[in-house]
DNA sequence: TCGCACAATGACTGGCCAGTCACCGTATGA
DNA sequence: TCATACGGTGACTGGCCAGTCATTGTGCGA
């Protein structure tokens, strides 16, 4: 159930041209950001990566922050679409609860780990926006938390009503799952600007899933 | 048991009346950072209201960034010693894990909605900084958290050893602990940009607590 | 009384780069 | 063949403010 579905008309040579266009700038954005982080990336080396100039960036893209939220857009929508896959109603079918969590942290970290520069950027100006003077930019992250909260909401519900899972409030649950996946990611990132005392517990997503997985479902006290 | 001690012999007039001049300042960047938020806030401003010039500020600090991380040292003090008060061996005498993470959870976050502008803002420029070229400041906030996760390694450690808590990672599970409530802190922070849907779970410190607590002892699901 | 060290001052500078816009080239279609 | 629009171009500007430093003031000890 995608949000927008694609306009079913076929768009002119000019409408596709240009769409072209502005994937390339996109994809140039991308890799000096990854590269160079954003704010030390400039829209002249951009432009001369994608073999334009400056000036043709806005007429694509209103502002530097514009052209990163459509970058953003497009790894929000590979989120969604691992969370939609692990927390479909369909794919909830003859799974437990727990192998939802494993197998919905484990390709999440998954893809952490293939676009790390990427994630670090979202996280470090996330952060800034969310917290700017701009009302609509830090609305996009909120709705795009919203978004991913939604997805999972449902199935937790459903998992409550089944007996499965403790009667807590299915948002507060949805929302301390992304976070802790979030916190894992940073933890991962950060290591190894100091000594490292390395905790070996969650360096890939296999591990990491375990871990949380346990953590989240079963707790920490030993009940035995 | 601080980690640097005032040291033994009284200080000259001159000495004390330089810290006095620098704790002025110090109020100063503290009040204007919190009221415009530290991109926003001039030094020039700083200066005027703490009744010095700029260049004043800079007898003091090497740096806007500078005069921040001071503020952020009181700040990681303060943290330090709820930290410290709840995981203490003396005060685990007689106290079960789920009442030390209990109380731990309600300090934190009753400092956090006494200081909460300070708090965004700390969250915020660390991500900046942490993230930043500058490998020194970056290496500040790992020290930081490093220093709080292992006032809470032992006593962790010593509840794995009495089989009170499963025998999970201690660096871990402190990592996530402290992570836990800062994604609260984030969470509360960030309502109200939206319509809110507003989860009444998480608006005082003792719900907050008892949330975090129920859910880290015994887990998500339903064993009953 | 003098001189030195310490401290305050605030006008000024330097560097930065996002965003602009007047101009030019090219394709389309009349 | 001309007219129009669409798109590309890149030199330029405007605003910003952290950080500097030459100068002035002050208090203390000799």
């Amino acid at each position: 159930m995608p949000v927008i579905t694609e306009t079913p008309e076929p768009l002119s040579r000019r409408e596709r041209e240009r769409l072209q266009r502005r994937r390339e700038i996109l994809d140039a954005a991308r890799a000096v950001f990854a590269e160079k982080g954003y704010s030390n990336a400039t829209l002249d080396e951009v432009a001369q990566r994608a073999e334009y100039a400056k000036g043709t960036i806005y007429n694509y893209f209103a502002s530097k922050d514009d052209l990163l939220l459509a970058i953003f857009d497009d790894l929000y929508d590979d989120l969604n679409a691992i969370i939609e896959a692990r927390f479909s109603p369909a794919s909830m079918e003859g799974r437990s609860l727990e192998e939802v969590f494993h197998g919905f942290v484990r390709a999440y970290m998954e893809h952490f780990f293939q676009n790390r520069e990427l994630f670090l950027i979202l996280v470090k100006e996330a952060y800034r926006m969310v917290f700017s003077d701009d009302r609509e930019k830090a609305c996009y992250f909120q709705q795009q938390r919203e978004r991913m909260v939604s997805a999972m909401v449902p199935t937790l519900e459903h998992a409550i009503a089944r007996g499965e899972m403790k009667p807590l409030p299915a948002v507060a649950v949805a929302n301390m799952l992304l976070g802790n996946v979030n916190g894992m990611q940073m933890h991962i990132a950060l290591e190894g600007l100091e000594e490292a005392p390395c905790d070996p517990v969650l360096h890939t997503s296999d591990d990491a899933a375990a871990f949380l997985t346990t953590m989240l479902c079963d707790g920490l006290l030993d009940r035995s």
